[in-house]
DNA sequence: GCGCACTGAGTGAGGATTCACTCATTGCTC
DNA sequence: GAGCAATGAGTGAATCCTCACTCAGTGCGC
């Protein structure tokens, strides 16, 4: 089933890419899906509404996306996507353990920096379907804890990290951390560069946290 | 609103505390809810099987309490007032803010150990009600925070704790660590014994991360 | 008998999805 | 290149189903 639901993501005979008319509009639907669902949430989201805020008609949608629930997971696929990319290619091109867990602090909070509603509907909104969260979400969220955990794994064989702690648990740990900023910071304020001097203080305290004991 | 949300959840003229038939329904009611949102999700979850669970009529939910939304926020306001309850009133006998610090991670790691149907309630469905988030759920953690950047403020001032983090983005990260830890718990196997043990691991962590520099 | 907790079938609103229709575009034929 | 037919993306009103909530009743305890 949750496989069905996976592989029922990807839309069936959509429209090619270059549409004659209008243009990409499924681009523009998942824009409007991010500022509309941030704003009102999953659930008290309308299609409706989707398609008024994309300028399209409530029917276009279904052209795009298999159902509401489609794309919302279409919409963090696609914008997720970036992230776990880029640290697939940029992770191996550093040595250091600390630094690869510097460099996934500031990626994580550095790719929502600048994009308050999709920071919302990653922190919030995606947990607002319990059955997207357990049969689509978890499974990614627990594949990214194992890239953080390898890495502190890593770290801990090199003794540039302490070994006495999980790094599973560590891993979980961070990202939580990460997470809990993100959401305050997206449900509150959003001062600009807000997130960026947070990642400063949060490399500090991970890797302190991590630090081997001082003799 | 948020104000009238607030006092709405007091139910109205409810059956007296100690009903003459079928004893707490109140009690059976709220049970039975955690349980099935647990299981299901807030929306996902109809009103007519929390009353199935839990024995009762439809109708007399609504003896009880206000709505669906009311339900749930009884549920949290239920369960967390022990959490907050108990803080206030051990936190002032600790002298030591690294040992208060030791305590608020055991406490809410404690809390939820053994009572996984809460521990879901709590990190995932809560957040499914985005009107709840936002009017009722967001201040109360605000409160938390609060309270976790007093002590770490304290610390800082007393010397015990570095001074170089602000304790405001330390209580956030705690907090969030303590949730993603406590929600693949939740959402995973639930191993017993599995949150007390990661409490020992989190407490390590977070003192060192906040420790002063060694010299 | 009275009052009250309790019941659960019924109601109405709301909202996801559908589908019969429109018409801009394409490309074939002459 | 004009006329014409075919195409299929796009539309949005209508459909139809799903619940949260209501309320006319039921029967228990006194």
């Amino acid at each position: 089933m949750s496989e069905s639901s996976l592989s029922a993501r990807r839309s069936r005979g959509r429209p090619s890419a270059r549409t004659v008319r209008g243009g990409d509009k499924r681009e523009r639907i998942l824009d409007a899906a991010v500022r509309v669902f941030a704003r009102k949430g999953f659930y008290l989201t309308r299609v409706s509404e989707v398609a008024k805020a994309a300028g399209v008609a409530d029917g276009t949608i279904y052209l795009y996306f298999k159902s509401k629930d489609d794309l919302l997971v279409s919409l963090f696929e696609n914008r997720i996507q970036r992230l776990l990319t880029y640290l697939d290619t940029e992770l191996p091109r550093i040595a250091s353990a600390t630094y690869k867990l510097q460099k996934i602090i500031e990626l994580q909070l550095g790719l929502l920096e600048g994009e308050r509603d999709l920071a919302e509907v990653v922190t919030v909104i995606l947990r607002q379907s319990t059955k997207l969260m357990k049969e689509y979400a978890a499974p990614r969220f627990t594949a990214y804890f194992d890239t953080i955990a390898k890495v502190i794994a890593e770290g801990q064989a090199s003794g540039e990290l302490r070994a006495d702690i999980s790094p599973h648990l560590a891993a979980r740990a961070i990202f939580g951390a990460l997470d809990a900023i993100t959401m305050t910071w997206a449900l509150g304020k959003a001062e600009p560069g807000g997130l960026l001097r947070a990642s400063g203080q949060i490399v500090e305290l991970v890797l302190r946290g991590l630090s081997p004991a001082a003799p």
